[in-house]
DNA sequence: CTTGGTTAATAATTCACCAGA
DNA sequence: TCTGGTGAATTATTAACCAAG
């Protein structure tokens, strides 16, 4: 079971999160739950499930050949440290998460609900590969602070021109512990720092709205410390980082085809999957790009009408398919359609956002353009180049002065890393027509937030703050901030201002950026009955503005309560 | 089963979380996860086990007879409407997550499971509570807007002169759905403006650190609606509002005995329970009050001695009591005790804090004063009020002027709340001595991010901006702001600065309040090797700052590296 | 004890869905 | 349509361990 298997269509169920929490089951007796069969039902077959063997369509999973005997090559020789379960707590606890599945393998009334190739049921076979061997261990991380950059770009040529994602059988006769490393291109990761990568692989679900869950599933890292690693870069043993990055470059190579693969070798052979829903997609997910943009079409109107909205949907998915160079992700579907950009959704994020129930803010860290660490930027050549995808401008840490306070071009930064202005589209709806009302789509090429980002991203390398804080200071001024509020330093006390404040301004105009406000939930029923959000405009002073006055009338006074349908 | 029932040990397992997303049984084969049996085993014994019979010795919720009786009165009057579930879906969808629960009982074979009083086993009974009546629709939110510091504080008054939960017996015979209102109490909030409520509840939760879950699984209410209501200020309809009223009430009589009854009726009655572990406590939660002190003296010393550590323990308990006015909730534990503020368990805090997971900030939203709607503030008479607990003043706004920015007390804004000034306690751990250290509790005093949340609540409430922005600045500020960062009004272009900005100044402030920084992880570990985060200190030109150096540097620089262990 | 890893549990968010106007 | 309500999924955050210096 180590070699070459064919492309396997395996079904992963039951999200380990899930699997973990659930129940002891007692009988066949009804559950406290009743089974939400259709989209959610997926989760619901737990292992032990028999009766569901043949339902949950979208369940499929595609795997390569590749990726299959390598796991199995893994698991062959796995050693199943870490055995050591969380005893202390009574129970087996769950040492690994992955070890703990090994034991359920072993547990023969379980057994099959391994590896069912072909059928629906079955338990993540991603388990098999634990216990891989430790390989690399941490000295790859190194003084990698200050050549960020580099490291992150020689990665991406590295890759895009080795002999990418050897077969297992290529170097599966490795000692057990040592070496199980797959890929070149994985190898090559683990070199590098982990948080880059991480942010890397991060940028990477977010452009393709991979829900991270999905990672969790296949390569059986727990969710938390999956999530830990991406947000705050908390690290990972190599050994597990292995499959991490293994499945990143398995994706790439199926969501990308031959997209980052110098040689088409391999392509070949997993391009075919590429074709059919290779992926399933049960949970929809809006693309930064997308949401960048319905962003912005809201700000004009928050009211499109149909006609509109299919525009929105074209233009988004114009914007997207861009994105990854004419391999449009996400379809564009006109209404029925339950894949891709419908109007209905569209309509649905329009609803939402009227209510303050979606991000008032763009894409709470829209990882649009890290260029810093574009081990994934969109591969292939620019194909179908719209008004999109922007111009890159260097704009070291302190560019565009705008405002009159100091500005001191910082000096704790040498580094000078060209970051991509992935500029804000600005979509223009039509404020009168019904139908046919024309959306142009432009680019403003400013400061966006996405860029904001990458300052910061930055910043946090060189300063080697941890990068736990540049990531909060990130997502508080690109994310979490409710837009409007200018971050600056603290002038505090007039005295003790010497004149050394880099970035300050960089940070100021990053707000005007942010000023999109759209945080007004200008109500527009003015009934001060039941609900409390929704209130009134607060018309005040503007313009110089207390906090309140900014957070309350920065979007353009106009248009806000625009209703055209 | 409407009447006075005694008083009922029921145990309530599995969260609706993992209830929803449990597994269809398939017989007693293992599951994909192994029981946890120690701590975690609680919520593992899902509705199906049967043979868990007697374990889980801290899964006792003491329901108070008044409520199971009312509980049974409106599950035998329930309509169960809703019953709509989501068929489309396929399956039978949790139409309410309530009418879910009475399907379920309905259940021949789980109908045991039900209320199975005094046993360990058995689905949370609130579910009975389901379909009530709809009663008072939503023509009690009307303009509070204006009034909110009279409604609350009327709310206040109202109910601790009111003959708080008649007993369902008392007023059982209503019509089928029009007024199922337990409580004159819940009559009362259903009265107020719902998001107002749900701030004061949520505060309620904070100060005791309650759950979520708790309330999620004894109202019924679903999860993410409850987090909605509390955060966003959703609205949820009334019925479901009375369960969750009627919880609050009880909850209140529960945990702070007789404090918030004035007639000693009931009280009696409740007190009881109070005595002996009435409450789960599964999952630790440090109250706001101790993570601040925790806070401050981690900004003094990042590795406190064993000794410094159990002062920190006699503090925070102490504080916390205070809080509570001499009812301790969270004993102080020395260091077996698995109850309690533990030595142990503050080591466990400075470790991640070190490691950056903790909230680098305090407490994410420290609703310790929020004192515009105090409708649960610390009920009795302040018993053994320590160093805390500090006075209250007036600040309508645009007290504690600061810095030579514009000054101008703000005009939108003639409301004029007394906003408490929970103190800052600053916690001062000699820095030098291995054994008892001396730790001193003092009360600084000034605007404290608690009392920024309260200030936003007010603004938000005047400026009538949807309660969603308000609370969102509130969080940025108060909690998700990774301190030392300014925020302010837009000088931006140097232009149209008008002199109105409301609010200005007091932000200033309180930003001063936030410098603590803590933000610095530096890494007492000076190898450039593995992990990336912990990075050195940029001791930059410091004050007056880049915000990266800010967010470096605001720390004392002294004492940053004391260990003293 | 301390850090590097790792995790169960919990809570916030996102995208929907449904009824009624 | 839209808005009040709601909710299943998904993800971030908390408070713990555990092994090994």
């Amino acid at each position: 079971m180590s070699d070459n298997t064919n492309n396997l269509l395996v079904s992963v169920s039951g999200s380990s999160h899930v699997a973990s929490g659930g129940s002891p089951p007692d009988g066949p007796l009804g559950q406290d739950h009743d089974g939400k069969e259709g989209e959610a039902a997926e989760e619901n077959m737990e292992t032990q499930d028999m009766a569901g063997e043949g339902r949950a369509i979208e369940e499929h999973y595609e795997l390569s050949k590749d990726q299959l005997s390598a796991m199995y090559d893994e698991f062959a020789k796995s050693k199943d440290r870490e055995e050591d379960m969380r005893l202390t707590q009574g129970g087996e606890g769950e040492g690994d998460g992955l070890s703990r599945r090994l034991h359920i393998a072993e547990e023969p009334s379980l057994a099959r609900v391994m590896v069912s190739v072909g059928s629906e049921d079955g338990e993540n076979p991603i388990g098999l590969q634990a216990g891989a061997g430790e390989g690399e261990t941490d000295q790859q991380l190194h003084g990698e602070v200050n050549r960020l950059q580099s490291v992150v770009q020689s990665a991406m040529e590295t890759y895009v021109s080795s002999p990418v994602v050897a077969n297992s059988s290529t170097r599966s006769s490795l000692s057990l512990s040592d070496d199980p490393l797959p890929s070149t291109f994985a190898r090559e990761l683990l070199q590098r720092d982990q948080s880059l990568v991480a942010q890397a692989i991060r940028k990477y679900l977010h452009q393709y709205s991979i829900p991270q869950r999905e990672v969790v599933e296949k390569t059986g890292i727990n969710q938390s410390h999956l999530s830990q690693h991406f947000t705050r870069g908390v690290p990972i043993k190599p050994a597990k980082r292995v499959k991490l990055y293994h499945w990143f470059e398995q994706d790439q190579l199926q969501r990308t085809g031959k997209l980052l693969t110098a040689d088409g070798s391999l392509t070949s052979v997993l391009e075919s999957p590429k074709v059919e829903g290779y992926r399933r997609r049960p949970r929809w997910r809006w693309s930064p790009v997308a949401t960048q943009i319905l962003t912005e079409a809201f700000k004009k109107n928050r009211f499109p009408t149909r006609e509109q909205r299919l525009e929105l949907s074209r233009i988004c998915c114009e914007a997207e398919s861009a994105m990854n160079n004419g391999e449009p992700l996400q379809v564009q579907g006109a209404s029925g359609d339950s894949e891709g950009i419908t109007e209905q959704r569209i309509n649905t994020w329009f609803t939402n956002r009227r209510k303050g129930l979606v991000s008032p803010s763009p894409t709470t860290d829209s990882f649009s353009s890290l260029s810093g660490l574009s081990i994934l930027q969109s591969p292939n050549t620019l194909t179908s180049t719209p008004s999109f995808d922007a111009s890159a401008s260097d704009l070291s840490l302190s560019s565009s002065a705008a405002t009159p306070t100091r500005t001191q071009t910082a000096t704790v930064s040498p580094l000078t890393i060209p970051i991509n202005l992935t500029s804000t589209p600005s979509v223009s709806l039509g404020a009168g027509g019904n139908s046919t009302d024309t959306i142009s789509l432009t680019t403003p090429l400013a400061l966006s937030p996405a860029n904001l980002q990458a300052l910061l991203s930055q910043l946090q390398v060189q300063s080697n703050v941890a990068p736990i804080l540049a990531q909060s200071l990130g997502q508080i001024l690109v994310g979490q901030l409710p837009q409007g509020l200018l971050v600056q330093s603290p002038s505090g006390g007039g005295a003790g201002s010497n004149g050394s404040g880099p970035a300050t301004v960089s940070l100021e105009s990053i707000t005007k950026q942010l000023q999109v406000v759209d945080s007004l939930n200008t109500g527009n029923e003015a009934t001060p009955e039941s609900g409390d959000n929704e209130g009134g405009v607060v018309s005040g002073e503007t313009n110089s503005l207390a906090v309140e006055e900014i957070i309350a009338n920065t979007a353009e006074p106009s248009a806000i309560n625009s209703r055209q349908n």
